[in-house]
DNA sequence: AAAGAAATCATTCTATTGGGTGATTCTAAG
DNA sequence: CTTAGAATCACCCAATAGAATGATTTCTTT
């Protein structure tokens, strides 16, 4: 069972500091979270700066961030929190569901993410889960952080590589380290001219008229 | 509260799909399930073919799914179950932790991921989770995939970039597009010797020695 | 007012590139 | 056995790139 949702009270309530600068919210936040017999919130911030402050003095296991913040954003605070104090969870709490600001909050340290407006149960699961370290990620955002997993590789030129024999990606990748033909020559212990001529029949394949249009396709198939 | 976890009878039981090689596991998996009054395990697969073959004859609600599993593994299934049938959730339970198969998991499709050897009430909060639409990462991997959400943007490669002057940022730009120094001269509206100016103080400012590497730093640097 | 960076252009010289063409060898597929 | 692709090399030629210097103008900062 769940320490959150749990119905066992627990000698170690899980200490929460919540971060929002809506007075409303705020309380409305703080009630919905005292309410649960295993959670303690020990403390408050209204903007970013007081959250980093707050965090390192009441150094709690959860932290209940807003994005939207005075001064310091919420983003920012959670990087700084993270980095001086690791072991503090962060649970993002706010209605900002653009793709740049949610991979940019789990990116700088957010263990979970819940979208304002939705069921508190919701967000109990999450202090729950970042509680112990795991993640969870609101229904609203969750297939938006997935599919930004997925390495951006241009199908397009991923198939135009895989159109090289094994000599010319060797060479191609090669260029892509900057080496002139010269150089990869000797590299290859091949001929300048033979060089030369695989350079001409990789440009040829990927369609491109120079080798640093060559190195882009590379680099944007993948071929790191 | 959560469904799995709550007390209440629902009308209606969350179905689920159970996807596991190992006829022990499996066992022990439906046991654990079933003994959940909100869940109903309406079907068991061993192989990644069948997995597909019985999502689309049973459609459960949810797809508890292994990765290492034989004739189609684990991952290439969840495709094509998401492929035919998006709206069942996927749940990942495998002692797979690299990176690799992690996020080829959660790119194919996975909802939530739990790790085999942990709690029961840890698949029953990813199973909760991604009934609703929501993803749940086990903390297991839960930083290796949040890590993973930043872009791979070269720091140093950066820093480099931020040097280069307003114009010389521009020539660049060009320059990755594969433009050579006449060609950028006439889309500035300048001097081919004056583009040649720049591109030397660009490749100076970045420490390389020909065009190719600059691209390439400035692709590694996110300036896409 | 002076210093410095940014942006502009020129000239000269050498190395590298890319296009075109042709040839040989080897291997795998039809 | 023939064909096709891969890999190897050569030669020629025009265009481009890169290095080294020097110079002017504008704009900002001290």
């Amino acid at each position: 069972m769940s320490n959150a949702t749990g119905s066992a009270s627990n000698p170690a309530p899980t200490t929460i500091l919540i971060v929002e600068d809506d007075p409303m919210m705020q309380l409305g936040l703080e009630q919905s979270l005292t309410s649960q017999p295993d959670l303690e919130v020990v403390g408050r911030a209204d903007d970013g700066y007081l959250a980093v402050e707050e965090a390192k003095k009441l150094k709690p296991d959860i932290v209940v961030m807003d994005i939207g913040l005075p001064r310091l954003d919420g983003i920012a605070a959670t990087e700084q929190i993270k980095k001086a104090m690791p072991d503090i969870r962060i649970v993002m709490l706010t209605s900002h569901t653009t793709e740049n600001e949610v991979i940019a909050a789990l990116s700088s340290g957010a263990d979970a993410y819940c979208v304002k407006g939705t069921s508190v149960e919701r967000l109990l699961v999450a202090i729950d889960a970042a509680r112990e370290g795991a993640s969870y990620l609101d229904p609203t955002v969750a297939r938006l952080v997935m599919d930004h997993l997925k390495s951006p590789v241009n199908e397009a030129d991923a198939a135009a590589i895989a159109q090289l024999s094994q000599r010319e990606l060797e060479v191609l990748k090669l260029m892509v380290e900057g080496r002139s033909n010269p150089e990869i020559a000797s590299e290859l212990y091949l001929s300048p001219n033979t060089v030369k001529t695989h350079v001409r029949g990789i440009m040829n394949k990927l369609a491109v008229d120079d080798r640093v249009q060559a190195a882009v396709v590379a680099l944007r198939a993948g071929l790191v």
